[in-house]
DNA sequence: ATTTAACCTTACAGTTTTGTAACATTGGGA
DNA sequence: TCCCAATGTTACAAAACTGTAAGGTTAAAT
């Protein structure tokens, strides 16, 4: 989605996206544009800072209080104060005018690329030597062989996987796992990872869980 | 950690994150630089882009072969080849020297805050009007009320929530769901959908997901 | 207005998940 | 070397999860 005043630079802009096989819509009422984003829900938004009847860093502001969509600022004038404000309003990455098209495109591959983890399903793939992890779904995938975690299983691998090659202590996984429960033996800890063990064994990761007595666990 | 050649400019990055509660390392051995970063494992790397013995995009090439710990290029030349380059090599975010150190821990904190999904266990919140999705874990929360949803029941909610407002076919739900299983009833994705109606009901949310008969749902 | 395919609800039983308990093992310090 | 706290394993029963079937409801098309 297009957010931009000047008439030629919509067109501009639509046309290059076009022609690289993205779908272009130019938002028409920016007195009503919080309500067309949010209705149009567009992967991505280019928003000029400097447009009529509404300040654009507002609008992300306010945006950003509803959804996650996106956004690459428009900037005419390369001012590090804009910059700075777009970056802590939530922009995900700005770019000044006159852009080269060729980087404007490339800067819109590299945010859709960083952000579809949050769009499409199909983004939560962590990887960890041969294995991939798909933490939605609690499936790691070697090869043709599929081994499916269980919701405890998941979130301990998760987490090793997050703090790879770091300690990580029982009391962490423990808050991770029962966090807002009421108590659980700490052995249901040494059990799960017990089972977690078990699953990784099976496809040949057998030390990949490492002890550290009065530490805690590594996966390295 | 910083991978930069000239000592003052380390230094002077050193005491800024520090200053600013980073905790600093200096990359030491250039020609070893990938093990070293592999084994320290750092959440964020300043890479500069001119350094002897190694090319910095290249490096970051191969580090995107093994891990997506995040990159900010440093930049030297404000050369719109060196930008083009080294987004397309997977730099999150890259910056020019001299930089404003305002500038740049903006940058290091919007970096890390985009890219935390895939560090921190507790990055995969997803917001849905007046809920916190925690789609790691599957806990839905409103204030103080939570809800815990099933691994079914997760997957759906996780896809209707990164289709928002858009109609999602019975079909896309039953292939992110059984996938890769042998046959399910059709009614089994029906009745895992009114399950999970029921505990958005349960929170006020009566309406949340749409039936469009002979298309699909809506979550909106 | 009627029809009917699409969708919903409920109950149920097979299966999986999970914390506990009881006992086994281990590794580091004294 | 011995000791013991820390960690592991196994079995088990309660609880949760999940697909199916059977029958109900709905809305779009004729």
């Amino acid at each position: 989605m297009i957010i931009e005043d000047e008439k030629l630079i919509c067109n501009e802009l639509s046309k290059l996206l076009e022609n690289n096989n993205y779908e272009a819509v130019i938002l028409k009422d920016f007195k009503n544009a919080l309500n067309e984003i949010l209705e149009v829900s567009p992967d991505l938004i280019l928003l000029d800072i400097n447009i009529p009847f509404i300040n654009g860093e507002a609008l992300l502001q306010n945006l950003r209080k509803e959804s996650n969509i996106p956004v690459i600022m428009v900037t005419s004038i390369n001012s590090e104060t804009d910059e700075a404000l777009s970056i802590s309003y939530g922009a995900d990455d700005y770019i000044t005018k006159p852009y080269n098209p060729n980087i404007l495109l490339l800067r819109i591959g590299a945010v859709l690329k960083r952000t579809k983890t949050n769009y499409n399903t199909n983004g939560n793939e962590l990887i960890y030597k041969e294995l991939k992890f798909d933490s939605q779904k609690g499936i790691i995938k070697k090869e043709d062989i599929e081994i499916e975690l269980t919701k405890n299983e998941m979130i301990i691998f998760s987490y090793l996987l997050n703090h790879q090659n770091k300690i990580v202590t029982r009391e962490e996984l423990m808050t991770t796992l029962w966090d807002n429960s009421e108590y659980v033996n700490e052995n249901a800890l040494t059990v799960n990872i017990s089972r977690l063990r078990n699953k990784l064994k099976e496809i040949g990761y057998v030390d990949a869980i490492d002890t550290r007595k009065g530490l805690g666990y590594i996966l390295s």
